[in-house]
DNA sequence: ATAAAAACATACTAGTTGGTATTTTTTATA
DNA sequence: TATAAAAAATACCAACTAGTATGTTTTTAT
């Protein structure tokens, strides 16, 4: 028992210096020798509980990148409360508190998404399922806005989830050439704009 | 002068030859060795004209990337005609227009933008320069609607285009994970319910 | 015609890459 | 306490990386 604990634990350090260092740096630009050392393990220790580089990517996309999304934009949506409040909150505060390492990092589903999202098919669908997630929690929001008369009625819930989940990745991705946040002000100003042309 | 022309050619050939390289499979993952086989030539020819693998990919940025957004994104805004029209068909056309091939493999801008934005100064500023551009050009044709009475007059032009272009390259990342256009189309549906929204 | 210079080719380096084979250490169980 | 199995370390490999040194061919100027 102690032993599958301590397996575990490893795997954990892995994932964990993992994700941060393909956040920082990228994925296909991180070696496994960069993870290990930053984990203080060695090749051996790596090989021993993962089958390949791959493998370990799609871990921490699992384990790192949709517990983040899932965290900071999808389980916030199906609070209690108007729909139309819950929205502007949890886009608006999201992208401002965000401290500058994540500016400055960008999104990093968004990073995989453009860094391996083509041709590699088992991370096109393991981040497909996270961006789905994410559109069905807001479709369903929208939906619960239109029933309580606060969002309009004559608007398509999948085109506006739609719409947000892209201006929120894209400008995630703008932010990393710029050093201040005015660009991502402007974002928000814009966001403001298109959340009170929804309301009923 | 006919061995400036040999040169300005040879070099066309390599920069034409990265360019859709690095579209299809990424800056870092593509090696000198890649593209020096792809455009038939050697890496003594190759080093003769570019001092190292960053020259290129700036110039890459430069000639090309820079080159695709503004014929396809910023030129067609100066047009003659209701700015709120133009807008329209500007966005909706380009992305309809595009072929499979530039679906899959997402925004050439974008894909540099994710890959090498962050922490690479150089590229950072060239990336800037192209999405500052597009910016300012949307901006002055926002501001001609507001003139001319066909877009709100109490909206930020500047919010405007920045929500605008985050959405566009957001929904490009995100197409390159999914195998058909049900993503794009519900983008689409979303633009245009964004810019009717606008209209005075 | 010839010499210099530019364009390009060949062969190489030193370092890095993902991954493997083998050995040592730790842990669980009899 | 002996033994098997899991965990981790060491040492290695072939392929690949960006870049260089040194050639050879082609073009240009005189």
């Amino acid at each position: 028992m102690q032993q599958e604990l301590k397996s575990q634990l490893t795997k954990q350090q892995i994932v964990q210096e993992a994700f941060t260092l393909f956040y920082e740096k990228g994925f296909k630009t991180t070696s496994i020798n960069d993870v290990v050392k930053a984990a203080r393990l060695t090749k051996g220790a790596f090989y021993h509980h993962y089958k390949n580089k791959e493998q370990l990517g799609l871990e921490v996309i699992e384990l790192k990148v949709r517990k983040r999304v899932y965290d900071g934009m999808i389980l916030p949506l199906s609070d209690a409360g108007n729909p139309m409040e819950i929205l502007e909150k949890t886009f608006l505060n999201r992208i401002k508190s965000f401290p500058f390492y994540d500016k400055q990092n960008g999104c990093p589903m968004n990073n995989f998404i453009n860094e391996i999202g083509n041709y590699e098919t088992a991370y096109q669908s393991a981040l497909k399922h996270i961006v789905e997630t994410w559109k069905a929690a807001l479709i369903t929001l929208i939906n619960r806005g239109k029933n309580e008369k606060c969002i309009k009625q004559n608007i398509s819930s999948e085109a506006v989830a739609v719409y947000l989940i892209s201006a929120f990745e894209g400008i995630r991705g703008i932010r990393k050439l710029y050093n201040d946040d005015d660009i991502l002000n402007q974002y928000i100003s814009g966001l403001k704009l298109y959340l009170n042309q929804l309301k009923a």
